[in-house]
DNA sequence: TGTACATATGAACACCTCTTCAGATGAAGG
DNA sequence: CCTTCATCTGAAGAGGTGTTCATATGTACA
C-alpha cells in the first residue's frame, strides 16, 4: 500500500482511491492474457464454434476455414490454459469450451456483435 | 451460405448447422480487435482506472505506473476505437470510459479475477 | 506388420505491437 | 513575447505472435 513514484499528480485523492480499487498486478497480466487469448479472429471462431458443443479438430477446421495445423496449434493455446478440453476416441479428438469464464466474455461480446460493434479508426479518434 | 472447402468433415450436420451460427468475418474480426485492446496489461489497467469516472493523463500514469507518453499512446488506440473519449479543459486531457460495452467486458472480467482466474500453462495442457 | 489417417509438434519466417526517445503542439502566466 | 507545463506525436528498435511446411505420433484396419 505504499507509493512508488507519483511525480505529478493532480487528483491526488482520486488517484489513490483508484489505486486501491486497482486488482493485483497478477490480476491484471492474468485477464489481459485471457482477453489475448481471444483476440485472434481465427482462435475466436474456433471458440464460438464450441459454444454448442464439441467438435472434431477437422470439423473445427471446416467450420473456421483454417488448416488443420493452424487449429491444432491455435487449440494448443486454449488447451494449455484450460480454456478448451480434448476428448479422445480413436484417432479423432473432439475438444469443448472449458471454461465458463471464457463462455460468459463471450456470450458478452456476440449479444452486442448483432446490434452495436465496430468503429474502424479512419484516422483518428477525435470528436 | 455456400460451401467453399469442406474437405474432410466428420459430423456434417453439426458443421453446417455451426456455419449458419457463425457471425459474419467482419463482425469476428472487429470483436477480436476489441479483445485485442484490452489484451494489454497497461491498457488494461487503464480502463479499470477508468471505471469510475474520469481521470487525466498524469493521474492515470501515476495510477498504472506508465510513462505519460506510453499512456498517451496507449488512450491514443483506444480513443480511436470510441472506447475511451477525452474532454479538455486547459492543457489537461480528462479521459473517461466511453463504450459501455467494453464496461460490460470488463465487469464480468473482474468479478471473475477475485474468485477463479489464472492458469499458467507449466508445460502443456493436458489431463 | 504395414499402410492410411487424424492429430500433434518443431522450426522458421513474416508481421504486428509496445515501449522509449526526441521533439512538436498548444494553453497559461508572467 | 517567452517560458513552462500537459499532452501529443513520429520514428525506431526489441520482442512477441500466428502462419506454414515438414515431420512425428499413434490409432485403426487390412
Amino acid at each position: 500500500m505504499v507509493d512508488g513514484c507519483a511525480v505529478k499528480v493532480v487528483d491526488a485523492d482520486r488517484v489513490s482511491a483508484v489505486r486501491e480499487r486497482m486488482p493485483a498486478a497478477e490480476d491484471v497480466t492474468d485477464t489481459a492474457d485471457v482477453f489475448g487469448l481471444l483476440a485472434d479472429p481465427n482462435r475466436l471462431r474456433l471458440l464460438v464454434a464450441l459454444l454448442d458443443g464439441e467438435l472434431c479438430v477437422c470439423d473445427l477446421a471446416a467450420v473456421t476455414g483454417q488448416s488443420e495445423s493452424a487449429v491444432s496449434h491455435a487449440l494448443r493455446l486454449l488447451r494449455a490454459h484450460r480454456i478448451v478440453a480434448a476428448r479422445r476416441s480413436g484417432r479423432m479428438a473432439y475438444y469443448r469450451l472449458e471454461d465458463p469464464h471464457v463462455r460468459m466474455l463471450l456470450d458478452v461480446a456476440l449479444a452486442h456483435t448483432e446490434h452495436t460493434e465496430a468503429i474502424h479508426p479512419e484516422r483518428d479518434g477525435r470528436s
